[in-house]
Formats: C-alpha cells, sequence, structure tokens
DNA sequence: TACTATTACATAGCATACAATGCAATGTTA
DNA sequence: TAACATTGCATTGTATGCTATGTAATAGTA
C-alpha cells in the first residue's frame, strides 16, 4: 500500500498554510505584528470596543487561543482592555493608537502576501481556487457539527 | 479600505489546513498518534532506518522541528534511535513494532479525511484543486529562495 | 598534524493552536 | 432568596511550528 504526500489534501493544505504564515510573517515584522494577531487586528479595526466573546464569533478560532493572543496583544501595546459598562465578567477591547495606525501598511502587507502567492494564476483559476478553498471549509465546519 | 477574510487566501487557508489537522487528529488519535507525527511516519513506513537528515529532506519542516517531533515519537514508543554505523554525529531512526502495526489504519485514516474534506466535489474539481495548491507551493517556495 | 570550517543534531525561547479546567459574575428557578 | 446553572474569561498543559544558538564529531587545509 502507498500514500502520496504530494496529492494528499491535508499535506498540501499543512504546508501551503505554513508558507503563507511565513510570507505574511516577514511583511508585517516591521508593523511590530505577528500572524496571530491578524484577524483579531482586522475585525478591530472594521470594530473597537468588541468584548472577547464578540470577537469570538467571528474568529474561527478557540476562546483560550484567542485569550492568549489578546494578552500577547496587550503585552506589546496593541490593544487595551476596559472593564464592561454593564456586565464584571466581560471587558472590551480597543485598539491603542499603535494598532490604528498602522493598519492600511497591514492591509498592503497582506494583500501583498496574497497577490505573491497567486502570482502565477490567471485571475479566473485565483477565483476558482478561493471557492474551492470556501467549499471545502463548508463541507468541513458540517461535517464538525455531527 | 476594507480587507475581506473571506477572500484572502491566506485566511481561508489556515483556516482550512486547521480543520484538516482536527480532522486529522480525532481519526488517529484510537492509533496514539498526532498529526505532527504523521510525516514522519509516512517517511519511515517507506523506508526504515533514515537520518535525522535524510528525513529533513523529505519533510518540508525545519531541522529543529523534526528533532523535537522525533524526540516525542520516541517517548511514545514510536521509534528508537541508534547510533549510526560510521558517524557518531548522526543517528539512524527506527520504527518500533507498534508504529509498523498502525501502518495500514493510519493510511486509512489519512484518506478518510481527505475524502470527507472533499466530498462535495467532483473527481475533476479535486485534481484540479490539488493542482492549485501544488502551483502556489511551487510559486511560494521559489520567492523564498530568492 | 594543528587549525579551522562544516556537519548533524540538540536545546532554548517564542508564537499559535487546541482541550480541559478554574473562577467569579450573572441568570434562573424552586 | 438560596441553590444551582450558565456565562465570560483566564490559566494550564501540550503539540507543532519557527529562529537562534550550542555542541560534538567530522572534514578540509595550511
Amino acid at each position: 500500500m502507498k500514500f502520496d504526500r504530494m496529492t494528499s489534501a491535508g499535506y498540501l493544505v499543512n504546508h501551503v498554510a505554513r508558507l503563507f504564515a511565513d510570507g505574511l510573517r516577514k511583511r508585517i515584522a516591521p508593523l511590530g505584528i505577528v500572524p496571530g494577531q491578524f484577524p483579531a487586528l482586522l475585525a478591530l479595526w472594521e470594530k473597537d470596543g468588541l468584548t472577547q466573546k464578540e470577537l469570538l464569533a467571528v474568529l474561527d478560532i478557540e476562546q483560550a487561543t484567542l485569550a492568549n493572543t489578546l494578552t500577547r496583544m496587550e503585552r506589546d501595546g496593541l490593544i487595551v482592555r476596559k472593564e464592561h459598562p454593564s456586565d464584571a465578567r466581560a471587558r472590551t477591547i480597543h485598539l491603542t493608537e499603535k494598532a490604528r495606525g498602522i493598519r492600511a501598511d497591514a492591509y498592503r502587507a497582506a494583500a501583498e502576501t496574497n497577490r505573491c502567492a497567486l502570482a502565477d494564476m490567471t485571475e479566473d483559476e485565483q477565483d476558482l481556487l478561493l471557492e474551492f478553498i470556501q467549499r471545502v471549509i463548508d463541507t468541513m465546519q458540517k461535517d464538525k457539527e455531527q
């Protein structure tokens, strides 16, 4: 029996995800952020002052992962956590001046990473690839719920 | 300005990679192995007794990552490291009876993970998706070398 | 042969992911 | 309202990835 890594979707997807993370890491290093902070920053740039729970609802990661990431972001001066006006368990999360200031550069870095990755594909192929991946995500998420 | 996570290749690829790892993790848990050990196992099932360097040549990961993974595999009773016959720096890596015994089940688990993930795509679409990802990997690896 | 460079691997430190669990605050119900 | 359940978040432990660095052995060279 054989199992070929090069035709295993899981193997390839893991590999390409690490290449993306690496590419993004290098481009955003000058901004003082790291790839794991990107999803939270995207959400907070769109809407500041969310609670952890509200952020979680948007960010396909586990609560513990987000809590730890937020702690590092606070340490790095990207966010501050303030007490929630009506629920003492919760805290609202606010971007600092520093985090607000790097938004445009961070968008460019992410777009540039994607652009380089897909550089030798046609527009149609790029669209098809994204559509395929979204379908796989949908399939796997439905599976998980069972 | 906006940046849509749902149309960012990097974001989607990161997400789908985590879903694959999760799916595989659940299926191979009964075998006593974890996803990170899979690539090394695949290589050793094909050819036992490789050195770390020889394994590295096959496994798109860094040397330090492999060294740590091998240490956990030894701890878990999957491999033993023996002294190299002619080079005292190197060690050859050998699968245990336990690791040899789960080969077929592990193949099935990985194939099943891939099958479920691609369940709602046609054969042609699956082939195209794999081809696309391989092209992206090639592009990004060439980029890294610059 | 003595020095130096290279090689093979290990280790340390960190980021990012997860599951499991703890804890205080809030909600619900008898 | 006291007891219990739920919620929001933090903490702990582990896996997996990376970079940087250490160490011992080997290879190459003056």
